[in-house]
DNA sequence: TTCTCCGTGTTACATGGTAACAAGTCAACC
DNA sequence: GGTTGACTTGTTACCATGTAACACGGAGAA
């Protein structure tokens, strides 16, 4: 990713997204292969779709993507392989878009925050930051023990905010 | 509330359920009064419903017991009374159930982060804690604007974790 | 009184998600 | 090579959630 360290910056700049998505493949392929899961092609089609950009996708977008291809054209057949891409860490399903998004750094067992440009309608991840512990503390404070939290943030990336570009 | 000072801690543990409803119908009641909003029938009924524990409910959940009370039975009417309460503030939804749950303190102007007792099915609001500043300050380092957040935990409460009551 | 706005109700439909079952694939093992 | 068993893919049929569009009726303003 090229013009910024900051990768939620990076996110949302332009920048090689043809790289970026083939780390991410082969990122994936690597993980599942050490633990045995299977990239069939379905599975793998559909990451490779969601890789495309850095949008999310409602399952019925990706099921027509896979119908169009030769794939089955019934519900279950997106959502299954949705299912496995997310238990294995792979791609992440936002609650406030009904909708997935890959998975850019599978690597790290995260939880991350998500944060959705209201104007390109990309998803940045933000990874590692103290949002969670903060919410873990203030709850555990009134007895409350977290176990999986969502955090989605709606805005303007930087680069919408500055007028465009992409 | 009794028992506790802490308001999570309050929302999960056994209390004086009808004292802590009539006083949000009051406030809701005043507040809607001030903003020259009407509290119909429908709409006092819904919220009143919401009221009667801490739980969230699915639309569909309200617009039976609507329907069961001799109002209308199509789901418009259970949804156009709870986007009214959401947009007063009364009422919050919570993204990761697809229900409502009544507010317990309208009076501010808050977006909480909500705690759902997996086992209880209770919902408590945190307000006013640092979390959304966290979630704000880290997303503006990576140039993008957070506008509205979604923020919900999945865990244990108290009262669960001890073994139940209630 | 008449007009207008708002709220309530309806029908019909769009979108999102799952249960249950049949058939194909593939590796492992006898 | 044939059989077994676990897994994957496909199907049908259905349930759950949410909305668009239109008709009716009441309350307040002119």
């Amino acid at each position: 990713m090229a013009q910024s360290s900051n990768p939620i910056a990076a996110t949302f700049a332009p920048h090689d997204h043809q790289e970026c998505a083939h780390r991410a493949l082969d990122e994936a392929a690597a993980r599942l292969a050490e633990q045995g899961a299977r990239l069939t092609p379905v599975r793998r089609r559909t990451l490779e779709i969601l890789l495309e950009s850095h949008r999310a996708l409602g399952a019925y977008e990706v099921l027509d993507r896979l119908a169009a291809e030769g794939f089955g054209r019934q519900p279950p057949v997106a959502y299954r392989a949705l299912e496995f891409l997310v238990g294995h860490g792979l791609v992440h399903r936002l609650q406030r878009l009904n909708a997935f998004t890959a998975c850019l750094h599978p690597g790290d067992d995260h939880h991350p925050a998500f944060l959705i440009c209201r104007s390109c309608d990309k998803v940045a991840e933000a990874v590692g930051v103290p949002i969670r512990d903060s919410l873990t503390e203030t709850a555990g404070r009134g007895g409350f023990q977290v176990e999986r939290a969502t955090i989605e943030a709606v805005g303007l990336c930087a680069t919408c905010a500055a007028g465009g570009a992409e």
